[in-house]
DNA sequence: GTTTATGCAAATTCTTTGCAATACT
DNA sequence: AGTATTGCAAAGAATTTGCATAAAC
């Protein structure tokens, strides 16, 4: 059950090479990837800058979302329950990136706890960044 | 009263003319900053190297904290709690960046609220940043 | 007078853009 | 065939490093 074209076909890309190399990587893993890294495992297969704009068309498709890095890299993610189910986008789980292995996974089981703000405030948009040392790790 | 010298004597750092710069803008504003702001802010008086590595000493004297931002771009914020004492860091306030004017601010008065994450996990630092639309904005 | 910080040049890394060639439907 | 995607080259940001000069204590 290779979810890869099916992800592409819902959301009308056309499936090419890269693509379905790079989702393919996120589908695989379930942590979340820089453009190096994915360009460090996918080798000569594809171009620094398809890689670039690949990313950028999931994020816009809404199959991939951006997850924060305490480093100055962006680093993407697959969007859990979008690539289950084609309705609105939820991205209330909290980011995990452990300090030994260097990985970051989304912990879709631990949901950002809602935040009261000052008055003036209006909140559109959350995200939780933890560090520490992850299961394989201890 | 000028607490920028206090500072940077409690830390034993060198009373220089980009240090005092710097951190004069820190303390002015209440808000995050990167680099590039603080260069536009200062022009010539400071070379962009030397931005960068006051940035970098300041993190270390633990002066400065790292601001997670969804854009690729690192920035900088004053630490509160240890700007004012001597004792461990708390940066377990929330960060707010507003979408409309871009401004990150330190929202000190929300403390970021407690997780328990899956067994297995050992948290050391969490960080928690809020977009939406600032009282300024609204 | 030592030690430390700065400025300049230059190198690295990250990311984007233009355009011709190629692959997809 | 017609449109969207890729690769290459090159440009543009962001960030770091080496080394001689200058400033701080």
């Amino acid at each position: 059950m290779n979810e890869v074209p099916e992800i592409l076909r819902k959301h009308s890309l056309r499936h090419t090479q890269s693509r379905t190399d790079i989702l393919g990587i996120f589908v695989a893993r379930s942590n979340a990837l820089s453009e190096r890294e994915i360009e460090s495992v996918l080798g000569d297969a594809c171009d620094r800058v398809t890689i670039y704009r690949t990313l950028t068309t999931f994020l816009e498709k809404g199959i991939l979302h951006k997850v924060p890095d305490n480093e100055g890299l962006m680093k993407y993610a697959l969007c859990p329950s979008d690539c289950h189910s084609g309705h609105s986008h939820r991205h209330d789980h909290v980011h995990f990136k452990c300090t030994q292995c260097g990985l970051t996974r989304c912990v879709e089981d631990v949901r950002i706890p809602g935040v009261s703000l000052p008055d003036g405030y209006q909140l559109q948009e959350v995200s939780m960044l933890l560090q520490g040392l992850c299961p394989d790790c201890q």
